[in-house]
DNA sequence: TCTATTAGCGTACTACGTACACTGTACGAG
DNA sequence: CTCGTACAGTGTACGTAGTACGCTAATAGA
């Protein structure tokens, strides 16, 4: 992640770029062509980073083999993250795992940037195809929710990366994908259904925060219990604080927050959020059959 | 970070700490006693960094004066930030910042860790109070919810750090008390208040993601115009690929994601949220008014 | 066969966090 | 008043990280 610092830090002297087409339309359609004339005005670094994920690294025909492929190497990358966690995925670190000098790898990807990216992509892998995709979408959404929840907990070093943003891989649309399916089914506009997308997806990650920090603590070999008296340590300097009274009451009560209940909690947030999302399609459907019936 | 890092990769031999009361009851209330035995028992690191968030750091008599506070050492550590990024936050930086050289920081905090620990606290800043308590939970969580997005987005680089994650300030807790409060007053169970809390919190927090990396680009010098083609040439590798079909048609279509329409669509995310929430507390208020209804 | 291309190596440089020993200052105990 | 102790700030040095650059050797196409 020291390198995508620096790149945060480089434009010290803040690089104002040519301020042409300030005014392009940005509310029109997409379509291809507009990608790729889009695509000339993005950082050149972001636009090599994604090429990076998306093109066919197949065998170019001159020169010595290689003896590995860039999957071997992230492969390898993903290996000493889950065994030491992500600070130990050192560029040499990787190397000396496939039994290469420091250097080499820089043959498979340009700088760490474009190696944590591939790692991000592959890590996240495919998410499960739903059961049978039966119409009924809060079933599915739902299924995809616990998912990729899941999917995090499995690899906690995986939310240290800022993978919400770009440059996204095959993977990660897939995700994106899974969700924008069972939400599409329900037959709200486009835009509409970005938001529930957005709530779904924002709600997911948000609320499995606590759950990634407990996989954390237990990928460092920290016991439940340990965790646990951490948390309430630390939350327990509100008990007693005249500052804090609602939370201190909140805490002092039976807790909630206990790893046995949390993926129960998760669920039951997420049965708030689609029952949230449901109220509106109900007011929507009614609107536009021209009930008026007010939610 | 590299030193956050280091402390996440330090145990790659996994020790495992004497396991000695991992029977301990979790489940009773928990009290002022229960905490300090619980604490002893936490990593003394964390102990440490958490101790020096709330310990009165008042002179000490002895010795030359300090030329500066923990608060001053702070102070510049986030006008870096704000100036140049998270990553230009080094401790030769901030030394220089305050005309130090860079081992004088260590006088005022033990490593990087706490420092950082020290600035996401600062960084947060208290919570704006409600206008005035008028008992409408659903007015006092949204404004809440708002304001801890345009936090975050007001300090993007905020974001980069684990402040989910323990030790917690005051600030940090001020920040929860503030939701808790009005939460409180809905009347629902401390364990139902405590999933309500989760969800709002983390809709907030996983809903400002996209902002964030907004306000992030906004902060390196990019143009709002220069990010939405990153962001369409991104994700438009959607476009024409058979395996993203939904979300091909989704982001093909007029879209919602723009700069200038961000925040009204956290707000339409948030009340379909709050709309989950309100419904649970309707049928939560049925049932235990005896009326049996099912919402 | 010759030659352009490229995999892996070795060396070296820079930036960062921080350990350690040292200098000088100022308060409080004698 | 003085002296010793505690502490602020300095200077040097080390380990680790990312990576630029030039070298050697292997390979396939001309």
């Amino acid at each position: 992640m020291a390198a995508r610092k620096k790149q945060e830090a480089r434009p010290r002297v803040a690089r104002q770029k040519t301020p042409a087409q300030t005014a392009q339309p940005a509310e029109r359609e997409l379509n291809r062509d507009d990608l790729v004339e889009a695509s000339v005005r993005v950082d050149p670094d972001l636009r090599r980073r994604s090429e990076l994920l998306w093109e066919d690294r197949s065998r170019s025909t001159r020169g010595p083999k290689a003896a590995f492929t860039p999957d071997d190497v992230v492969r390898a990358a993903i290996q000493i993250a889950e065994a030491d966690g992500l600070a130990a995925v050192t560029m040499s670190a990787v190397s000396a795992r496939l039994g290469l000098t420091t250097m080499a790898i820089y043959r498979y990807f340009p700088n760490k940037d474009a190696l944590l990216d591939a790692i991000v992509d592959a890590a996240m892998g495919r998410p499960p195809s739903p059961s049978e995709p039966r119409g009924d979408w809060r079933a599915d959404v739902a299924q995809w929710a616990h998912a990729k929840r899941a999917m995090l907990c499995a690899r906690p070093w995986l939310a240290e990366l800022p993978f919400v943003a770009a440059p996204h891989g095959p993977n990660w649309l897939s995700w994106v994908e899974a969700v924008v399916e069972p939400l599409s089914r329900i037959g709200l506009s486009a835009v509409d259904t970005g938001e529930m997308l957005s709530v779904i997806d924002g709600y997911t990650r948000g609320a499995s925060d606590t759950a990634i920090s407990l996989a954390r603590a237990r990928a460092r070999g920290t016991s439940d219990a340990e965790w646990t008296a951490a948390v309430g340590a630390d939350l327990g300097r509100a008990i007693g604080d005249a500052r804090f009274p609602a939370f201190a009451a909140l805490i002092t009560a039976p807790s909630g927050c206990h790893p046995r209940t949390m993926e129960r909690s998760f669920d039951f947030g997420l049965q708030r959020v689609l029952d949230g999302i449901e109220r509106y399609v109900e007011s929507a459907t009614n609107l536009s059959a021209g009930m008026g019936s007010s939610a």
